[in-house]
DNA sequence: GTGAGCTAATTAGTTATCCTAATAACATGA
DNA sequence: TCATGTTATTAGGATAACTAATTAGCTCAC
């Protein structure tokens, strides 16, 4: 009954995660991740701030700074400094909005729009090797629970 | 209703998720969640980079600094930062292998161990907090999903 | 044994992400 | 109109990572 399976075999145990058990692993495979994710991105030419703006751009065209910001959970000051970067790289360009002459509205340019369609490919070429060496088992458990993380991530909304 | 199950199939839904689809999302919540993480470890007095090896000792005293780097992924140069910045804050002790003189055998002091157990609790806090707002549906199928994650991020070896 | 080549750790210098605090410009409503 | 709030920026600093170069110690082939 007890099996200390260190293996990532067959995870279909009925399972009753303790929560302070969950707490403490699922952040641990986050960072790592995340880590791992950081070297995929920089042969792109997108750092990791970038590429979620891109993202961002491609679907909510003519974002302002706040908005962007407030998309991906930093400061506006900090965003100020990825959009400005990313303008001296030629991705985005700043227009200012006409009835609202505080804000800034934010645009993908041609190249900017290109560089999101290569990254979000070297992106799902990147996982998609990963995604190789796990069983069909393991990949249906992440995207079922892709939802609730995704729940998760939005509750400080 | 069409099932087409995998190896030992849960007895959840269909749910054939493209692995485009994953690469993109996954990546996404990962980055939210890390952000997220770091506003809930500065409280505590530990840091970002510091958490991961406390609790790296807790499991693996006396650990070596490339053996800890090894572990969490990163450089040795950076380690050796980190573990230098720990052993100021009174977290860790280096001292000598005697077999191996090249290595710095790296220790929690009592402090340290103090320290690790009370992030270990407020991290646990701040994450339970998280999951009541989660159905129990959707925190087991994080769980389940757990050692999948962890497979997907040892890959690397 | 000893020198070539490997491994462990450090140092120095750089880059990327974030933050807070202070300012400036604009908007809104009492 | 003016007090208050919002938007964006600048300045300055803290973290967290990297590469490259250096020092020290180990190992083994000879």
């Amino acid at each position: 009954m007890k099996k200390l399976t260190a293996t990532g075999g067959a995870p279909t145990e009925p399972l009753a995660l303790a929560s302070s058990e969950l707490g403490q692993r699922l952040p641990m495979v986050m960072s790592l991740l995340g880590r791992s994710l950081r070297h995929a991105y920089t042969p792109i030419g997108v750092n990791l701030g970038q590429y979620p703006v891109l993202n961002s751009l491609l679907e909510h065209p003519e974002s302002s700074v706040s908005e962007l910001a407030a998309r991906e959970r930093v400061k506006l000051p900090s965003m100020t400094a990825v959009v400005n970067q990313m303008e001296a790289d030629g991705l985005v360009a700043k227009q200012p909005d006409l009835n609202d002459r505080r804000c800034v509205r934010v645009s993908l340019t041609g190249r900017g729009r290109e560089v999101a369609g290569a990254a979000r490919l070297a992106r799902a070429a990147w996982f998609a090797e990963r995604l190789d060496h796990l069983s069909s088992a393991e990949v249906s458990a992440i995207s079922r629970a892709l939802p609730a993380l995704e729940h998760l991530v939005h509750l400080d909304h």
